[in-house]
RNA sequence: GGAGAGGUGGCAGAGUGGCUGAAUGCACCACCUUGCUAAGGUGGCGUGGGCGUAAGCUCACCGGGGGUUCGAAUCCCCCCCUCUCCGCCA
């Protein structure tokens, strides 16, 4: 969330804000909350004096009283009632106050482009050769499944739609890409972690996923715990209401994980194929470091090299682009998709995305630090992004290392991940 | 699942109704001392909010939420978590 401070000082830029991302109901929450807040103001020294009379009247009346005390005593009672209706309202006000303050989105930077929806975004860079080969590409999930490696109508019949099974080779395949993208993470020094899958509301709420996400979110209502659509969910939780030494920063973590999403409301979109599923697995890296707008837009350049390499590694045509303030999601400042190319799309999809979010997530979490000279706690920054992203990176890897004869072309760097294999 | 014990400031650890926002130690910050990456001394040092140009004043917070009381870290109820023992299962 956003510091009540900042919204007070500037609402019309937050409103503005959460116009460009096209949240024109959040817009609305910036008036409801300084409503609320100025009331609450407003009643807080009332408050505050009576409970300082109430305070100090007490602790005359602790030492000695023969039959005074009962004429204090009355009053005291007096005080008391009177003071539980304010409280009351105080208590609504600020359960009001925090609501609109949840709803309140992060506020695009200056150069996240204007837009509706992806069509908006802008592309910033583009690399590896995307031409088509001279002979048909079959697409990924016709190629998978005549191959024996894709299931998609037995899974259903499981499952239901949005499901799939993975046989052989592909499975191997699966495990080689995502190991590859651990251990390049790894290598730059991020600290692998296998988070928990079921979390509580409130990390869902930490994270900027709830309120809004619980109808993308799978529930496991006995429990009261509901399955991460992302291990950015647990990983950025992980120093949640801590204050960590400015020394230990920046944590540099690269979770791995299952995720679920139910995908409600995207029927008729993405139905063929890996695309859009309901399971999937992720690498995803997570950044926590100091409050400094500089050093989050250079993690930001980094974390999306990081993907970058792991693309030219697989050795996938691929492009960078700028999101619009329409495709942006509550929490993100800014945000770069990363498209691999789809050759039976005849255009590029999105396999990544990376984010940085500011003090927006570690002030819902309250992850801070303390500054080295010894200062008040600050809220850390965080940002994450995705390494690799399966099934769907098995579109790509599917269809532009698909040869002529059939057989589909392995890539060098995976090669030790699958028995030194050049073909499969 | 059953039975106990416990959750206090960055950490460790006192505190069982008003004198406690909280002893003490460590860590940390500032200054001083000291002939050298050690040791010592003095002071400061929880978090969040409100009012104030400021100095400062004030309120809340001792796992979370309710309650008792004029007054609760301290008493009662519910929930969460940790540890130990038993059972169960892998």
């Amino acid at each position: 969330m956003l510091d009540i401070k900042v919204i007070r000082e500037d609402p019309e830029r937050v409103r503005a804000g959460a116009l460009k991302k096209h949240f024109p109901a959040r817009a609305e929450a910036v008036d409801r909350l300084l409503a609320l807040d100025a009331e609450l103001r407003g009643l807080l020294p009332r408050i505050e004096q009576m409970r300082a009379e109430q305070k100090q009247a007490g602790k005359r009346l602790a030492g000695l009283s023969p039959e005074q005390r009962e004429a204090v005593l009355e009053q005291q009672k007096a005080l008391k009632a009177e003071l539980q209706s304010l409280e009351a309202r105080e208590k609504e006000l600020q359960v009001g106050v925090r609501e609109q303050q949840l709803l309140i989105p992060q506020v695009p930077d200056p150069e996240v482009p204007e837009g509706k929806d992806d069509q908006a975004n802008t592309e910033v860079r583009r690399v590896g050769d995307a031409t088509q080969p001279t002979f048909e590409v079959r697409a990924h999930d016709d190629f998978a499944t005549a191959r024996g490696w894709l299931d998609v109508e037995r899974a259903a019949a499981m499952a239901g739609s949005r499901n799939y099974m993975l046989f052989g080779d592909l499975v191997l395949l699966q495990d080689a890409v995502l190991r590859l993208a651990v251990d390049h993470m790894v290598a730059k020094g991020f600290v692998p972690v296998d988070p928990p899958l079921l979390v509580r509301d409130n990390i869902m709420e930490g994270t900027g996923f709830f309120p809004g996400g619980e109808e993308q979110t799978y529930r496991c209502e006995v429990d009261g715990l509901n399955l991460i659509g992302t291990a950015e969910v647990p990983v950025t939780s992980i120093h949640g209401g801590e204050i960590l030494g400015e020394a230990e920063l920046p944590k540099l973590y690269v979770g791995r994980s299952m995720c679920f999403r139910r995908e409600a409301g995207t029927y008729g979109r993405d139905t063929k194929g890996l695309y859009r599923v309901h399971q999937f697995q992720k690498v995803e890296q997570v950044i926590i470091d100091v409050a400094d707008e500089g050093r989050s837009r250079a993690h930001h350049e980094a974390i999306v090299r990081n993907a970058e390499e792991v693309l030219q590694m697989l050795e996938l045509p691929y492009r960078v682009v700028n999101v619009c303030g329409g495709d942006l999601g509550v929490p993100q400042a800014f945000k770069y998709d990363i498209e691999c190319w789809m050759p039976s799309r005849q255009a590029f999809g999105e396999t990544h995305s990376a984010s940085r979010f500011y003090d927006y997530q570690a002030r819902r979490l309250g992850i801070r630090y303390r500054p080295a000279d010894g200062g008040k706690p600050l809220h850390c920054h965080t940002l994450n992004n995705t390494v690799l992203a399966s099934p769907r990176i098995l579109i790509p890897m599917l269809e532009v290392h698909q040869r002529a004869d059939g057989r589909l072309h392995v890539p060098t760097a995976l090669r030790p991940y699958l028995g030194g294999r050049d073909r499969l």
